[in-house]
DNA sequence: GGTTGTTTGAATCACTTGTTTGATGCGGTT
DNA sequence: AACCGCATCAAACAAGTGATTCAAACAACC
């Protein structure tokens, strides 16, 4: 599975057109990006889009798609794996936010710029794509988050169910402002010593988001389900 | 300042314009709106855009102005108005909060969806503007994002400095997604008796960010300055 | 009246957009 | 050899982009 040694020699063509989208849909954004953007970056010709996906649209799901997959599928790993190390009690907040943040920075073996890219792209799902994802995506992601909502109501029993899905997409927000505009807030926050590394970005967001979760908010307004239909 | 009665009988065009821009621009975002869909939506012809605005980007920088600086400038009367009240002690992170977002809510005085695409266009703002906004909107950005970080390092001196400032940045992340994505949310979250207002929106929120900027965090690397630097 | 400066409108500019075409080269099979 | 499926390419497609032109309409002033 490592993307090398094609059987027919051919569609290193497609592999190259796919890792330009990545880039510059992570850089400037889905819409801003035009088909000869791509194929220019990955030195191909402008049919080879419409050849391989079908559409701009196709090649967007299938970036969409081969990124986005892993990701819930390792969510659902460290979601297993969390339970099963606090199978007495609750799995605490912060191991809930690890189990889901984690993966941008682990599904991507490549350090610095690759996963630098990756977590921009990421970012630009979320705020960009939330709705409209292929439908396995969409899929996955509707498993990922009913089972998270539901594992943070059991360890955050006084959060009102709605409040909970409401904080939860607060928590979302502010996941993808910050992986896009994470290279950019680095440079602002230019310590002497050293930028803080994606491990300390990652704590901290844990931090804020496990504090706002777990409020000591007092609005209570009607109550309702709703749980779990937001995806992004 | 009723938007008819014009002296010069021309340009109610360019108000018709700017209300068309603002209205798509909230609803597509800035890049995915053409002149055509706004000059259509504002039964005004293209060249009217160039004439009174110079080019798109300067229509953008105008909708920006218009709608931001009054927000700014409320921020700043309500932030003088908290610290006149709490004059003896610190102010409140909440009033801090509620100081920066209320604007949102009370700057637009039309209700229902007026209110609703104004709050959209400056989650738009946010998210796809952060950077390059108009020099006027950026210098009192400046201002009032100076002003308010050091309001909250002082009633959360426990909060080192930088931590601070990212998880302000968090809370422009969750503000901008949820400005964008309120009215998909309150579909979503449809609870029998009524979606929740703008009102119980902004006090999640603030109960929220209030619970993330002050949580018991753990994460000390580096310190070093850079506060009130970033500005949306 | 005539002249001024300002605002509109249809037509057009050069350029980019996503998509399609038809020709060309290539390796593998019969 | 001929044939096939596949991938690539330059070229063109229609539609849309922001911007510009120039004539007409307009109000206001001398």
């Amino acid at each position: 599975m490592d993307d090398h040694g094609q059987v027919k020699g051919g569609d290193e063509t497609r592999e190259r057109v796919l890792l330009a989208a990545q880039k510059l849909f992570a850089e400037r954004g889905f819409e801003s990006v035009s088909l000869r953007n791509i194929t220019t970056e990955a030195l191909a010709n402008v049919a080879a889009v419409n050849y391989h996906f079908g559409s701009k649209d196709g090649l967007i799901d299938e970036v969409i798609g081969h990124h986005m997959i892993p990701v819930m599928k390792e969510r659902m790993r460290l979601l297993d794996e969390a339970e099963n190390k606090y199978r007495i009690g609750l799995v605490p907040v912060e191991v809930i936010l690890d189990a889901f943040m984690r993966p941008f920075l682990t599904v991507i073996q490549d350090g610095g710029e690759g996963r630098d890219l990756f977590c921009r792209f990421m970012g630009r799902c979320m705020s960009e794509r939330g709705d409209r994802m292929p439908d396995e995506v969409m899929r996955s992601a509707q498993r990922v988050m009913k089972r998270i909502t539901v594992m943070l109501s059991d360890v955050l029993p006084d959060v009102e169910s709605e409040v909970l899905v409401w904080r939860l997409h607060f928590c979302f927000g502010a996941m993808a402002h910050t992986l896009i505009h994470e290279a950019g807030l680095k440079v602002l926050s230019k310590g002497q010593s050293g930028d803080p590394d994606f491990e300390t970005t990652l704590q901290r967001m844990i931090d804020y988001c496990k504090g706002g979760l777990s409020a000591g908010g007092s609005v209570l307004t009607d109550r309702s389900g709703g749980q779990g239909e937001f995806l992004f």
